[in-house]
RNA sequence: GCGCCCGUAGCUCAGGGGAUAGAGCGUGUGCCUCCGGAGCACAAGGUCGCAGGUUCGAAUCCUGCCGGGCGCGCCA
């Protein structure tokens, strides 16, 4: 994992008298004490090595406090704790120093993490444009256009794409639908009957581009932007020709890919026996598919799917292999499924009875940045239970608002700073509440890099509440402009406007890795 | 039956081997002659589903069980 100059910096000297203990590289060894009355930093490589080397922890602990005194980043020696947790105390130098780091880094700050850039393509949404977008279709394009904006600011070249069928039964039910309509009658039973049908029933011709044109204006003002669109039908031409160049057999009159021997839990059917149609499946297509993207030159192919595709997994990973390709080359991304609530109800809802909520809805009733912030503030593995009724009357409480202000306070003070020079140098004796802040916002490049490591962007938002947790404690307990304050110091007024800087640097970089605008006023 | 995910405060959830388990919302009590009160401070609230195991140390890793969600088609 990367780490940021500054905490390197201070883990330098623990690391190298950790290591010569040991006879071994020790790496990973600094983190947050439990209770910031402990210190700033702690480590328990102490209790670590002591097993390794046979020696009481505390006795290791003394020898690695000795080798550490005297480290200008810290202030005073180490304190020994409990069975042997090491505590450090950072000197007011090495907060100024981290703070002119991070504000010399500017918008790149805790970016470019990926060891190697990658050519990256994240499939996303990909719902048949049967209707309009759901709120489930929403959280996989929140979460996923959320990974895929921190694979970009790791580095990474990333394209987005939209996959859908435009052919198949379950279109032409759509279709069938809408031509009903048309002629004044009600669309089959087993068909779509949203309300939407009706307005597509209004202008002549197949109504798949106008249900997809509404997609991805929905998805624009969701802040997403596809890159590029495939469907099905233009993939199906190719499928005999891949047949032939897979490991195909056929059993029971049907054409089957030996996916097993590529890890899959069961072959899969390519092309149906004659008597159920003899047709190509879907999974054919997906061969076809995925040779394409690796053709078009990606490194990685991510799929983001809803939990009831989860059985999905091995064959996308099968078929990477049947490619000729490793398997980590498909990566899926599976996101709990998001239920609907009536009053606290569990409710029962159909697409094509059209009792849906849709995502155009969720956007009016709470607003772009609360409806994204939402859906991608849970972990992906959490299923979500929402009811859009008590959504809209709690949006105000939505913790999206409390980590805005931060950007509309720091926004505020620097349009009556008058350009005051805001400068990175410590003045003597810093707060509890300036440490802390600096502290949280060292932490930013470590928090990025692991949620996109771990493809979990929830991450970012905990990590802004916390941030903007810490700054409204700052703000409270400073004043910043001497222009308002007397007893401001032209030091702690640069400081602080440093502070704020940073701040409101890092809390616009988070919100906009999630695809939350940051606002100068509320 | 088999597979994947979840079970942590009243509610919604963080926590990927470390100290006294955290946040938001809700509840209670205090804070504005001053940079934005959409804020701050304090308080109440917990058998981390249950039982074993590994470890100096487990909410976290392993096994079993209980409870909930989702899968296991020549559907798309």
């Amino acid at each position: 994992m990367s780490r940021s100059r500054p905490l390197a910096a201070l883990a330098e000297p623990l690391v190298a008298a950790a290591s010569g203990l040991a006879g071994a590289p020790v790496d990973g060894v600094l983190e947050r004490p439990s209770d910031a009355e402990r210190g700033d930093d702690a480590t328990t490589v102490a209790l670590q090595l002591a097993k390794k080397l046979g020696r009481p922890p505390r006795e290791v602990a003394e020898e690695l406090a000795t080798s550490m005194s005297g480290s200008e980043a810290l202030a005073g020696a180490p304190e020994i704790a409990g069975p042997g947790f090491l505590n450090l105390r950072v000197s007011d130098d090495w907060c100024a120093d981290a703070l002119a780091d991070l504000l010399d880094a500017g918008v790149d700050y805790g970016g470019g993490s990926a060891p190697k850039a990658e050519r990256v393509q994240v499939e996303l949404v990909s719902a048949n444009p049967t209707g309009p977008l759901t709120v489930g279709s929403a959280r996989n394009g929140a979460y996923g256009d959320s990974v895929a904006r921190l694979l970009e600011f790791a580095g990474h070249d990333v394209e987005r794409e939209y996959y859908y069928n435009d052919a198949g039964s379950q279109m032409e039910r759509f279709r069938a639908s809408v031509e009903a309509r048309r002629r004044g009658e009600e669309p089959p039973e087993d068909g779509y009957h949203g309300e939407y049908i009706a307005e597509l029933a209004k202008v002549d011709g197949d109504p798949v581009p106008g249900m997809l044109e509404r997609i991805e204006n929905t998805l624009e003002r969701f802040r997403i932007s596809i890159d590029s669109w495939e469907r099905q039908s233009s993939l199906e031409v190719e499928i005999p020709a891949i047949v032939e160049e897979l490991e195909t057999y056929e059993a029971d009159g049907a054409v089957w890919i030996r996916s097993t021997a590529f890890g899959d839990e069961k072959d899969r059917v390519l092309i149906r026996s004659q008597d159920r149609g003899g047709l190509p499946t879907y999974e054919a297509a997906d061969a076809v598919y995925m040779r394409k993207k690796f053709a078009r030159g990606f490194d990685r192919l991510i799929y983001v799917l809803g939990a009831d595709h989860h059985g999905y997994v091995p064959w996308l990973k099968a078929l990477a292999g049947a490619c000729g390709r490793d398997s980590d080359a498909a990566e899926v991304l599976i996101y709990q499924l998001v239920h609907l609530m009536e009053e606290g109800e569990a409710k029962r809802v159909s697409k094509r009875r059209g009792d849906v909520v849709l995502l155009e809805e969720l956007m009016d009733a709470v607003g772009v940045d609360a409806a994204r912030w939402y859906l991608v503030m849970r972990g992906h593995d959490q299923t979500i239970d929402i009811d859009v009724q008590l959504a809209a009357e709690r949006s105000s409480a939505n913790p999206v608002h409390y980590v805005q202000y931060v950007h509309a306070r720091t926004s505020a003070i620097f349009r009556e700073a008058d350009g005051a020079p805001v400068m990175a140098s410590a003045y003597a004796d810093l707060g509890d509440a300036e440490r802390d802040l600096v502290k949280r916002l060292v932490e930013f490049p470590d928090v990025v890099a692991e949620a996109t490591e771990r493809r979990g962007p929830h991450a970012i938002t905990v990590y802004a509440v916390r941030v903007a947790d810490d700054f409204h404690r700052f703000y409270h307990h400073h004043k910043v402009l001497q222009k308002h304050f007397e007893a401001v110091t032209p030091e702690q007024q640069g400081f602080r406007l440093a502070l704020c800087r940073a701040t409101q640097s890092v809390i616009a970089r988070c919100l906009d890795l999630v695809g939350v605008e940051s606002p100068d006023r509320m």
